[in-house]
DNA sequence: CTGAAAGCGCTAACAC
DNA sequence: GTGTTAGCGCTTTCAG
């Protein structure tokens, strides 16, 4: 391992002197030639800095992590891939933790936490999933949600507009002709109101809120076929569901968009594949983590960013069909 | 920030003795009634030990690196798990790298390696990706090759026998009477001989291989149809162009497994969502994570991990059809 | 313009 | 058993 005051003896210079060619920083106050003389002797060195003696020095460790629910499978890499882009540019790496329970959610953040991050982005299972342990984390270091809003927390987020995505969804199926639409909505109060708004301007349209975010696309078709009068479309909460219901449908003899009408949320590319193909409500995943990791780094350097909502977009495909 | 200076006084006692217990080593050398003292203190002060200062001073940053290509894209995600479990249990953390071009490849392994981490998992892109970069850079610190087999390098690797992969799908489709079978391979060899060995026992059996690995299933159902006498069966190079193949199939008005079957390769979750469902070679993806930060721990402590090579196992689903 | 020197927080060898 | 102390490699202040 070769060290700055190698490089520093090996070029005739002091330790500083070489520090500041090697970092750019106070270039102006190095003569032109020794400059050159370092840069020769950090290549023939193979120099590489230590980044513990620069994190030790500087109280900082450019390092930012990132705290994942399984759950999130299907897009995690977007998402991934967003927060890389930009950390990266920021020469920033990133550290990755899944965690499949509270349990280990509390674990993981405690763990991470301690490695000395610069700050931390969470993506939350659920709606303002463990507020608590995020606001104490979020005293020691810049915290970042991102995919849920964040109701009292103060905590800086990214999400997209929950709202939009039904009222796009509900708008669309009204275009459609449909008028008894099933909506997989949790306990959201946005997905619910945006539902809403787009029915107001068609009427006789009704509304049949399932209120189980997690429930499978079977469970999501036995409910709607027991209804006294059956949905002629679904608008699941996620794709997964939507594929799920689209496969159960098939075992029930019915036929997508023949005989119901089903429209996801996601866009994730898993709808290519199914039969028909799903159309659905994208959410940008890639904008998220980018979005997210702008925030992050911007609370680091202490400016106070502000929190973003993207939009969602319509994602035409085949499983609606005009009643 | 509290230091552990600040506890050790706080406790009364000397820094290292301090250091021995927290860090539980050398927990013999102290008093029960000390031990209690420092413990309290550290409680008291909300004490987190800065992973910084112990880099600098143990010479190990406990932080292990991975590098992916996007592609990986669907199955990422269990990688990843099976990594984390293993590195967090070690207390060791993973940071995370993507790349999306040879040159990222170089430019994130620099990147990467110069923040001192201890270890670098690399999952190349394709059969024996950038091996020099990848020898050069194992000279720094402990390498370890996931998914692709190695052939000179000396890297040791985890991967999945590719050869088993085709013999269990060729088994299976000449038990359900294919005898004119395509098959996706590229140009890995083990693949093929795979598909011969199983071939050798049904006499009659005509293996067709299709060399680009890359090809979509749009392009590999076309060129299969334009054979002289069209294969029955295809092997796909993975389950998503085996899924691309189906919904190929299902344009051109032919249906699957009726009209021919198919079979694919990953057990991804996404053939349980496709019409029919798909049927495939599970490639155990959390086990390779796993495997590939056990041999990686292993070579950072210094023994000599051997190389590892797991086992696909047929996923039988409904797109093959006995003919 | 350049160099010496004082830490950053921790570990571990060593002396008591 | 316990405390003192010398680094680990780097940054940065302060003299020159």
């Amino acid at each position: 391992m070769t060290t700055l005051s190698d490089v520093a003896k090996r070029a005739g210079v002091g330790v500083s002197t070489a520090s500041y060619v090697i970092n750019k920083t106070g270039l102006h106050k190095v003569g032109a030639e020794a400059q050159a003389r370092i840069l020769a002797a950090a290549a023939e060195l193979d120099y590489h800095p230590n980044i513990a003696g620069r994190a030790l020095a500087k109280g900082r460790t450019f390092m930012a992590g990132a705290i994942f629910p399984t759950v999130m499978g299907s897009f995690t890499p977007e998402i991934l891939q967003g927060l890389e882009d930009v950390l990266n540019k920021a020469s920033y790496s990133l550290i990755l933790c899944i965690y499949n329970s509270v349990g280990e959610f509390r674990e993981k953040c405690r763990m991470i936490a301690d490695k000395q991050i610069d700050g931390l982005i969470v993506i939350p299972a659920t709606q303002d999933f463990e507020l608590d342990t995020c606001l104490k984390l979020n005293e020691r270091m810049p915290l970042v949600y991102l995919t849920q809003s964040c109701k009292n927390g103060h905590i800086p987020h990214v999400r997209v507009d929950g709202g939009m995505i039904n009222f796009l969804a509900v708008r669309y199926l009204i275009e459609h002709g449909h008028r008894r639409i099933a909506i997989q909505c949790g306990s959201d109060a946005q997905r619910i109101q945006g539902a809403e708004r787009a029915a107001q301007n068609a009427a006789g349209t009704r509304l049949m809120f399932m209120r189980e975010a997690m429930a499978g696309g079977r469970h999501l078709l036995k409910w709607g076929l027991l209804q006294p009068e059956p949905p002629t479309a679904y608008l699941t909460y996620s794709d997964t569901t939507a594929a799920e219901l689209v496969v159960a449908a098939y075992e029930f003899g019915l036929k997508v968009p023949d005989d119901f009408s089903v429209i996801g949320v996601d866009g994730n590319p898993l709808g290519e594949y199914t039969c028909p193909k799903l159309t659905s409500i994208r959410q940008p995943r890639y904008e998220q983590g980018f979005e997210a990791g702008r925030l992050l780094l911007a609370r680091i350097e202490g400016k106070e960013g502000k929190d973003v909502i993207l939009q969602p977009s319509l994602l035409e495909r085949k499983s609606v069909a005009v009643v």
